[in-house]
DNA sequence: CATAACTGTCGAACCGGTTCGACGATAACG
DNA sequence: CGTTATCGTCGAACCGGTTCGACAGTTATG
């Protein structure tokens, strides 16, 4: 494999004339330019990764943490994995894909030996042991969820709190008064999922302001629990007009039980979910839903963890907190309830 | 951020003696490698992976080069991805996620600039442009899925052939003598996937020498199409009682079509799918399936990659074509026909 | 016309590890 | 007791890039 040592040999001048006539970085004669970049050309030359890291501290790689447990839904990482690959891509970054179940001493590890110049890290809980260190990491880094303390660290996620809001209003605008919202299995909750609760408490909380009952429980991540969960809550609730869903395995078990039930959506049941639209498409879910934007949120981390690696100035910026606004995307299965409320 | 130098002169050695210390390739006065130890302790001393890297020619990462294709089934890639992350993990290795439209160009930059020690390729294409870049690059590479030619390179793949052998004669036993097949969409076929032919010819020449009708068709990637696709099916196809699926998306679809036309299975219609044990968790699927294993085969990949990375004696063994045998998980989805063949 | 500024190139140092050869001290050997 | 291994350590070289300072030659400036 030919060495920069090698191009500047076959060029006829010094290795260091042979940096700057590719790198541009001191002005080079046209002529020996041209013979430098010739004999790049001829010797197949690509600079050493290793090298280059070595003397510049520069990897040109972003590590991607992500967490995988068992009781969430995978394939919903996949988007988000892509929005972070590809624009790092586009941005000419390579991305370390970590999925070590221990996260906090695979960050130790990715960052203290150097291999990257940023981390984005997902799945965040409300009580994140990766946090302490990414924050102490000589390295910039940002984060694809909202966790209890954001100080040091750029945030990206969605507005959760106005997605809840957005559902309860958008139903109660249509004269609905009564509803169940199936969130994430509790132990996604006890594990730190803070978007849970943060849905759930602001859904609650207009709900209580409008008058509006609200039943919120927690789903199961599987069939078929979820779906005799769902059975049994529509049982409970016979009077209940409408269904929030921020659960991808309750959306997914859903259509076979309205099915099953005889129920029409929206004339016997108003529905709105909270998930991707790839989510929304793969399912083929006929549901009205709040976009959840994995891609888009994994490139605004990225982006933006570019802008702190590239430039000094950018890394003395205040952190930021960004919040992704809910947008509604309508699929029809929302409709004024059958019978007028009068409670 | 410490270097070794910094650790040798606390320990008050020198630097290679640090480094023999640390690495045990030399033997150590016990009193001199307890100091240099507690020295790296106290600094926090992790070494410099370009450095190594640039030293040891070894970066300890891997790559991984997937394609995502608008019309495949993305959340199935996430099984494969996460069997090559873990097992790599295991044996000491980060892994690069790759997912470049342009793979070859991307698989050229990454072993050129020995970024990686090994390559995994994935959603090998019967002529793949990756191949020849990779048979030449200094890095050992395996596959995941068979291309045309196989030379030069360690692969691994389901037993497609056996898997459409075995499904047609599980349902030849039982009594079947007309029977459907989809498969993946057309485009798949064309762009290389040798997977869909593989089982579909294998099935269509067991077909005929058992003297069973096969309707082979292909498939579509997304609902409704798909949906669509299997209720024009069913009715062009009265008679026949089985049904072969080699499609993640008609498998998905299929529980509400046969709810929809009344259809029971096994009663009425025996169904016999091809995806993973987590796909079929997912989906909630009731149908018996040949186990496609993605997290095992990535394993095996990576397993044998790094056996060559790591021996001057495995590199030069013969290179291996390794299928895994088809495994079929019963759910009780098949049964003899209602109508007793007489035809 | 002397001086300053600029252009284009080179040599040397550096990034942070690993590894080879040498060397003094100690132990084993005949 | 002299010779040879063995042990433990050090200095130096190397991996393959980048970058700083110097310098010769040319052009602009006062």
């Amino acid at each position: 494999m030919a060495t920069i040592g090698d191009v500047a040999r076959e060029a006829g001048v010094s290795r260091s004339t042979a940096s700057y006539a590719l790198s541009g970085k001191r002005p080079i004669s046209e002529e020996v330019r041209l013979r430098v970049l010739a004999a790049a050309e001829a010797l197949a030359y690509t600079p050493n990764a290793g090298a280059r890291a070595l003397a510049t501290s520069q990897t040109k790689v972003l590590g991607l943490l992500a967490q995988f447990h068992e009781d969430e839904f995978a394939p919903a990482m996949m988007q988000y994995i892509l929005g972070v690959t590809d624009t790092a891509r586009d941005l000419g970054y390579d991305t370390l894909l970590v999925t070590e179940a221990d996260g906090a001493r695979a960050l130790r590890r990715i960052t203290d030996s150097r291999m990257v110049d940023g981390v984005v890290l997902m799945n965040i809980a409300q009580e994140d042991s990766r946090l302490p260190i990414l924050r102490a990491a000589p390295q910039p880094g940002a984060l694809v969820g909202l966790p209890g303390d954001c100080s040091g660290l750029d945030v990206f996620d969605l507005d959760f709190e106005e997605a809840g809001r957005g559902m309860v209003d958008h139903l109660h605008r249509l004269g609905h008064r009564e509803l169940i919202l199936v969130s994430q299995p509790e132990h996604v909750v006890e594990r730190g999922g803070a978007y849970v609760w943060r849905l759930r408490d602001a859904a609650l909380e207009r709900a209580r302001q409008l008058g509006v009952t609200l039943h919120a429980v927690y789903g199961a991540s599987r069939q078929p629990a979820v779906g005799r969960l769902l059975n049994a809550l529509l049982d409970a609730h016979p009077s209940a007009t409408g269904l929030l869903i921020n659960n991808e395995a309750a959306a997914a078990a859903l259509p076979s039980v309205t099915y099953e039930r005889g129920l029409r959506v929206p004339e016997d049941l108003s529905v709105i979910g909270r998930y991707s639209a790839e989510f929304a498409a793969t399912f083929s879910l006929p549901y009205s839903f709040i976009e959840s934007a994995p891609d888009r949120l994994g490139a605004m981390a990225v982006r933006q963890l570019v802008r702190r690696v590239e430039s000094a100035a950018a890394r003395s910026e205040p952190f930021v907190v960004r919040f992704i606004s809910p947008e509604l995307v309508s699929r029809g299965s929302t409709a004024p309830p059958k019978a007028p409320p009068v409670r």
